[in-house]
DNA sequence: AACACATTTACGCGGCGTGAGGGTCT
DNA sequence: GAGACCCTCACGCCGCGTAAATGTGT
């Protein structure tokens, strides 16, 4: 069974993402997609997962590329725990750390979304209020 | 009732923002502190207030300076608009739009941050197992 | 005079945008 | 031969970090 190659115009518009940032991001060793013989770049289905996953971080998270490299390293340690590749417990207990430590990061931007949320909602419900009043003039 | 004012160095500590940064920030005018005669910057509680927010919105939203800029502005309509300063129905509408826009970028947000957060869960429950298991033997 | 602040100006880095100049052909 | 791709430099902008040169005095 073969695989299925994309190349990086097609990947370009699957992702939306530019080409200059997609190569960008193998410059920063984020990606390394496979090369032809003409050196152009072959990405598979897992390279766009990779960088759709890369653009959710970066742009709803505001994580910068090295803390995406940090992200995608925790990822890399996670698996090799779950498919036994590591059965020390005293690494698994660090990678347990690690993500804990995340968990934290994730609840602090949590509530400053929270905050925002709750800060829109009041106004529609003012502004409701005030449009209503305005009208019965 | 005279406000108290604060130097540069001050605010950078109050708010663990670089004074570089606080004043690129004023380039960009997000802030207009006052000026001594000999042009040294005096901060108000409110400015320090301002920095404050643009640090969380930067740094936990991953907002860029003109997202702020754009954000800043809408809480000054959201303000006129509760002060009474702005009794156009149409003008009250296009704020109440710009405010759903942001909830739904707020709202996509807190999707990616819900799935990290479950896959964080999920992954330190599987850990669990996993070291009960390596010390069974 | 000396110290601890302040000011502006300017060069450097990360994360790209945007060509330029030149090969390849899914 | 002509598109429509691909490649690798390389310079420019933004959001600062980091001096350097100079002024002020909470």
């Amino acid at each position: 069974m073969d695989i299925k190659y994309y190349q990086i115009d097609e990947v370009a518009k699957l992702t939306d993402i530019t080409k200059r940032t997609i190569r960008y991001y193998e410059d920063m060793e984020l990606l390394k997609p496979a090369r032809t013989e003409s050196s152009y770049r072959l990405y598979t289905e897992d390279n766009i997962e990779t960088i759709k996953e890369i653009k959710n971080l970066r742009l709803k998270l505001g994580m910068n590329l090295a803390e995406i490299q940090n992200f995608m390293g925790l990822k890399k340690s996670i698996n090799e725990i779950l498919e036994g590749k590591v059965r020390d417990i005293h690494k698994i207990a660090e990678v347990k750390d690690k993500i804990q430590n995340l968990m934290i990061l994730v609840g602090e931007k949590e509530v400053v979304l929270q905050k925002i949320k709750n800060n829109c909602n009041n106004h529609l419900h003012r502004f409701s209020k005030i449009v209503e009043e305005l009208e019965e003039e």
